[in-house]
DNA sequence: CGAGTTGCCTACAAGATGTAGGAAACCTAG
DNA sequence: CTAGGTTTCCTACATCTTGTAGGCAACTCG
C-alpha cells in the first residue's frame, strides 16, 4: 500500500517532541522537517499548514496530559485525588514543558465551528477529556452541583497559574523553592475545596 | 537635531496596540511597519531585532501595568488593597489582552547576564515594580516575614491562573459567567490570606 | 512482474528578518 | 541665508520562511 515513510503521527509526536527542546514557538515546517531528515514540502503531505500542525500537537498533547492525570488518579479519592491529580499535571509540565506549553499558548474554543478543522475538533475533544478530570476531583470533595463550576475554576486556575509562573522562572532565585511551597498550594485549595463541600453539599466519605 | 519622525517610544507604544488588536504573536517587524506607514528597514533605526522589540513592548507593558495597579491601590490596606490589586489587574488584562499576553509570554529572568541587552534589565526592573506590589498586599494582610514569598506565590499564581484561563476561553459557553465567579475568587483569596496571617503573624488593622 | 498508491524530491512564488549604503529633511552655527 | 551635522527614511539585497505544483522513485498487492 505505497511506499512506507513518515505518517502522521510520527510528525506530529517528533513536533512535540521539537516544543520540549526548543520552546512550542520554535516548532515550524522548516525546523521540524531538519530534525526529521526530509525537506520542509514533504511535511505538508502529512499536514496542511503550520497553524494547522499547532494545533495537532495541543491535541495530542492534551491527550498525553489526561492520559497521564488518568492513571495518576487511579482508586483514589477526596484529598489524595486531589494530590494525585495536581501533581500529575506539574509533573507533566515540568517533564515536558514545551507540550506544556501547546495546551495553553493554542486557542482551543469550546466549540467548533461549522467549517473547523478535524485538528480542532480533536483539540476540543481532547480539552473536555481534561474538563471531565477536573471535574471529579470535586465531585469527589462532594461540592455541590451548583457550585461545581466555581470549584473547578477556583482549582483549574490555581494549579495552572502556579505551574505557569514557576515555569516562567517567577519563583526562581527567590527562596524557598518553588518545590517547597508547592505543598502548601495543595494544602490551601485542599481547604478551599472542603469548605465548597461542606457550605452546600454534603461531604463524601 | 535631526530629522524629526517616529522615535524609539512611539515605536514601542505602537507595537503594544498591535498586540491588542492582533494578538502578542502578530508583532512583527513588517506589520508594524505597515501600521505606522514606513517600510520594514526603518524601524530597525529604532529597534535592534524582533527579539528585542518584543522584550521592549514586555518592559514597557510591565511598567502599564504596575502604573495602573499603583493607582488603584492607594488609601487601601486589608482586604480592599487585594480587590483593588487584583481587580487592576484583571481590568488591565482583559482590557489589553495583547499587552497582558506580553508580560507572561515573554521570558523574563529574575538577574540579568553580563551580555543583556539594555530592553531585558528595563523589563526586569518592571517585573520587580509589580512583585513589590504583590508584596504590598500580602504586608497589608500581615502575613509573616517568613510565609510572605509563599503568600505572593498563592496569591499571584491564583489571579494570573484566573486571567489566563479567562482570556484563553476556557471559562466561556459555561454557566456561570467568569465575571460572576470572580468575586468568589476574591473571596477564598482573602480567606488563605487572613489564615496565613493568623497562623504566624498577627493581624493588622 | 505490472499497476496503483504513496512519500519524497526539486523548483518556485510570496513574504519575513536583517544589513548596507545613500538620499532627503530638519536644527543649529555662523 | 547658508553650511554642517544629525537623524530619518528609503531602495536594494541576502537569507530564510511558508506553502504550491509537478514529477520521480519506492513499496505493496494482484
Amino acid at each position: 500500500m505505497g511506499r512506507p515513510g513518515l505518517n502522521r503521527r510520527d510528525v506530529i509526536a517528533a513536533a512535540a517532541d521539537l516544543a520540549d527542546e526548543l520552546g512550542f514557538d520554535a516548532v515550524t515546517v522548516s525546523v521540524l522537517a531538519r530534525h526529521l531528515g526530509v525537506r520542509s514540502p514533504t511535511l505538508y503531505s502529512h499536514i496542511s499548514s503550520l497553524t494547522d500542525l499547532r494545533t495537532d500537537v495541543t491535541a495530542y498533547v492534551l491527550h498525553e496530559l489526561a492520559d497521564a492525570t488518568t492513571a495518576a488518579m487511579a482508586d483514589r479519592s477526596g484529598r489524595d485525588l486531589l494530590v494525585a491529580y495536581a501533581d500529575a499535571t506539574r509533573d507533566f509540565a515540568r517533564r515536558s514543558p514545551g507540550r506544556y506549553d501547546a495546551t495553553t499558548r493554542q486557542r482551543v474554543p469550546a466549540v467548533a465551528g461549522a467549517d473547523a478543522p478535524p485538528s480542532l475538533a480533536d483539540a476540543i475533544a481532547a480539552g473536555r477529556r481534561n474538563a471531565d478530570l477536573a471535574l471529579a476531583v470535586t465531585r469527589s470533595y462532594g461540592v455541590a452541583e451548583a457550585d461545581e463550576t466555581y470549584a473547578v475554576r477556583l482549582m483549574s486556575s490555581l494549579i495552572h497559574g502556579y505551574i505557569s509562573l514557576e515555569l516562567a522562572g517567577s519563583f526562581a532565585h527567590r527562596d524557598p523553592s518553588a518545590e517547597s511551597t508547592w505543598p502548601n498550594v495543595l494544602a490551601d485549595l485542599d481547604v478551599a475545596l472542603a469548605r465548597l463541600a461542606n457550605v452546600t453539599g454534603q461531604p463524601k466519605t
